[in-house]
DNA sequence: TAGACCTTGTGAAGAAAAGCACAAAGTCGA
DNA sequence: TCGACTTTGTGCTTTTCTTCACAAGGTCTA
């Protein structure tokens, strides 16, 4: 009997829904969210010179379980030489094309306050297919700044001078982000990263992922409580 | 037989293991994430006015199905009436308790570029027991600087001016954060929120929450790149 | 008081994710 | 060529998370 076989047949009907043409099985989501640390530690890899790397190391410097991180690659095809590990800048063109990095991905920032200024000048975004082409404002004493060698527009202005815009990245205040997440939408943005706190609503076409200072600081808080719970019972108990 | 039985014996068992004195379930990792979302929901509705409000509502606001908020509140306790609906000032008093916010949280945020006068700037620090105490960066040109009121100074006389520290935020560039985190640890900090690109090492003990702009944009570029194929694939088939 | 009507709380089922453990498939030295 | 050794890929198990669906328990009107 094969190997392998039951999972593909499996998978096929499980998880191929989106991808009836393709060979590739669906990447679950929970994987997706850790290609991206994949991707950086190879590069620090392959920057300091390594060619090979083993599932062991590279699962070590990003913090999982080697286990894990075969599995997670055996997603995105056989890769890997028994024995021997993975082929490093071979693992990061995998990566980077299953994470759509080798296309452009024109971006704006709405909202020149001091997130959107400190998002503007973040290295981070120029790397890997996000271009940052708009920076949009509507108050009128900010309209008019040059952030990092591009004006800051009026919304309306930004998106009537750029037809294809892949992803807004909204720093508004929460009260006025539905309404700019609205005329993204309107405008075909179909990708949205919101750092105002609140939930959006949008078509279900339409994916939003939402980072929060406060969501976080209060995860850690929690954590936190409960630490000092446990080591205030250890004195006493 | 009674009802309930069951869970209550094997959730005793599972996992009540972190809280042997109480008798309150331990509340689910995926849980405790949604928890925050809640209690800005609530205090919204608290705001306008809203004394109940019902499980399909709050989840209709928060953008989670009604049966899973029943759940996730289910695990802090018992306080909805039947037929009736969640009293909104008692859950916010609950799910506040729950997450420590009732406590004091002294915050220092290290690196005082443009995120992290982001961060020092963003009102939703004040609220809810977190409380900037310190800004420190080594950078001597921004050394003495006034952020939001507060001083910038070097990371060692930070540390030295307040003994007690609970979270700690990094916004440095990713080659110094992990020498810092080393340095927020080794004075007693058990809770970092880290924006730097870079998975910081730190004993079982200490509690990280990683930020990254980078991770998310790949992450919608993901999504994006799958609709994409997705739409191009029903025009030919 | 009774019966119609809501909405919660939750057992059970289902789905997704994580982790284990080992056969398979390669390298390498002799 | 062969056998020792290394590391992958993955079947299977366990754990965690989500969703369903409905009895239980409450309100409210007449």
């Amino acid at each position: 009997m094969p190997r392998g076989l039951h999972l593909l047949a499996s998978s096929r009907r499980d998880r191929c829904r989106l991808l009836p043409q393709s060979n590739k099985r669906v990447v679950p989501g929970a994987t997706v969210g850790r290609l991206p640390a994949y991707l950086q530690a190879l590069t620090e890899l392959s920057e300091a010179g390594s060619r090979r790397v083993a599932s062991d190391e590279l699962a070590s410097v990003t913090g999982v379980r080697s286990a894990q991180l075969r599995k997670d690659l055996s997603y995105l095809g056989t890769y890997g030489v028994r024995g021997v590990g993975y082929d490093v800048s071979q693992l990061i063109d995998e990566i980077t094309a299953e994470l759509g990095l080798t296309q452009d991905w024109p971006v704006i920032i709405v909202g020149m306050g001091n997130m959107g200024r400190a998002l503007a000048a973040y290295g981070g975004f120029g790397q890997r297919g996000f271009r940052i082409v708009a920076l949009a404002d509507d108050d009128p004493s900010i309209v008019g700044d040059v952030v990092q060698g591009l004006p800051v527009c009026r919304l309306a202005d930004s998106l009537a001078a750029n037809e294809r815009l892949a992803i807004g990245v909204i720093t508004t205040p929460a009260d006025q982000a539905q309404q700019i997440a609205d005329r993204l939408v309107e405008h075909g943005v179909q990708s949205i990263l919101n750092f105002a706190a609140i939930a959006l609503r949008v078509p279900d076409n339409v994916d939003v992922r939402r980072v929060d200072l406060s969501t976080e600081l209060q995860i850690l808080a929690f954590h936190a409580q409960r630490r000092d719970m446990a080591k205030g019972r250890e004195g006493v108990g």
